[in-house]
DNA sequence: TCTTTAACTTGACACTGTCTAGTTAAAGGA
DNA sequence: TCCTTTAACTAGACAGTGTCAAGTTAAAGA
């Protein structure tokens, strides 16, 4: 750990497993440059070494939010290999992410503030990486089935559309308020939907 | 206008007004107590009689959100009666909205930080009033329709989340940021649902 | 060993939300 | 009309935030 060394070590990974802690203890409105630094042991000046603002920093909890969540899907269609059952663990564990992830999975899809530009290049292009990651997995859970109305790329749109919609009002809200009850499990929703080989 | 009064007249209104303006010029993070203050012509501490706290103006800015959103899906459904003609207009109306005010539509699906018990009970109830009347839209949209998987409410589960999960990622978004090109037209996915009088 | 460079500290600044105390204006009662 | 009460606002202070500038300390390279 490298104590009372002048160096920390490993400063970078600190603040971002820090950042993480303290947006799914308090949700993302907790985060905070100075907490992270102190949660890290160092002066609250030091993360700028390491991440140009805190817009930064967002980024790579982001990136790192998506590589856990791209992780979350594989390890649910593991061994899986019929297409249809494929599809649906592959919703699964998109749920499954924003349930026990619901701080992160509410950050990762919120649009990026003005200042983009700012983010050091190579956290954008590790938020890029891992974004993609996640997106195949979706992209070939649905390639088996036919195209819809023609378009290339229709069965993804149409599929994450639907489980993103749901995971956003009913699996990572705190109470899912919908003004008539209890939503419908997810899991009687997708089999009504016209996929076809 | 009150000029040179001690009271403003309606300060509440001018604040929220203010606020929607803040965040549909600079996004979410562009709201501040303070610069509602200062463009409604008060002191910075004004607001504290008209909203318990910043959350509270917060969810008054989402209770206005919903009356616009709710309003926009009317005007979009008017005069049509035909249930699948209105169903299209309804979740025309959502996108409309998702596009026309994307920060406001964002901000009012974030879940409500931890200090909800502070927003003045009046607020909370005027939220509740106005997204109710959004659901209803929906709900009513729906109901010419048979249920899905025989759960009570499944199809407007179905329907709400498709067409949320398609306005938060494509619609809402500064750049619809498909890895895989520009994703298809609403208007060519809901056809290929299944939905039977 | 000397120089350079990266990692970090310290201190300051403007800005934020919120609290307390004071002021000003309107409203109600005699 | 005068007095009291109350609501609406101002002014000032406080801790917390992100960010910048300058200094320090340690590691690396020649």
């Amino acid at each position: 750990m490298n104590k009372d060394k002048h160096h920390h070590g490993d400063l970078r990974e600190a603040l971002i497993s820090a950042g993480i802690g303290l947006m799914e203890a308090g949700g993302p409105a907790a985060l905070s440059l100075r907490k992270c630094a102190a949660k890290a042991g160092v002066s609250h000046a030091a993360p700028a070494h390491h991440f140009k603002g805190i817009t930064s920093l967002k980024a790579a909890i982001v990136a790192r939010s998506y590589k856990i969540f791209a992780e979350t899907m594989q390890t649910h269609r593991h061994g899986l290999t019929e297409p249809r059952a494929r599809l649906v663990a592959i919703c699964e564990g998109y749920l499954a992410f924003a349930r026990s992830h619901a701080a992160l999975f509410q950050f990762m899809f919120q649009p990026f503030p003005p200042d983009f530009a700012q983010i050091n290049p190579p956290i954008l292009a590790e938020l890029e990486q891992y974004s993609t990651l996640a997106y195949r997995e979706l992209e070939q859970a649905c390639a088996p089935f036919a195209p819809i109305g023609g378009q290339e790329g229709g069965i993804e749109v149409m599929v994450w559309s639907l489980v993103h919609g749901y995971a956003m009002l009913f699996a990572s809200a705190p109470e899912a308020r919908t003004p008539a009850g209890t939503p419908p499990d997810f899991a009687q929703i997708l089999p009504a939907f016209p996929l076809r080989k």
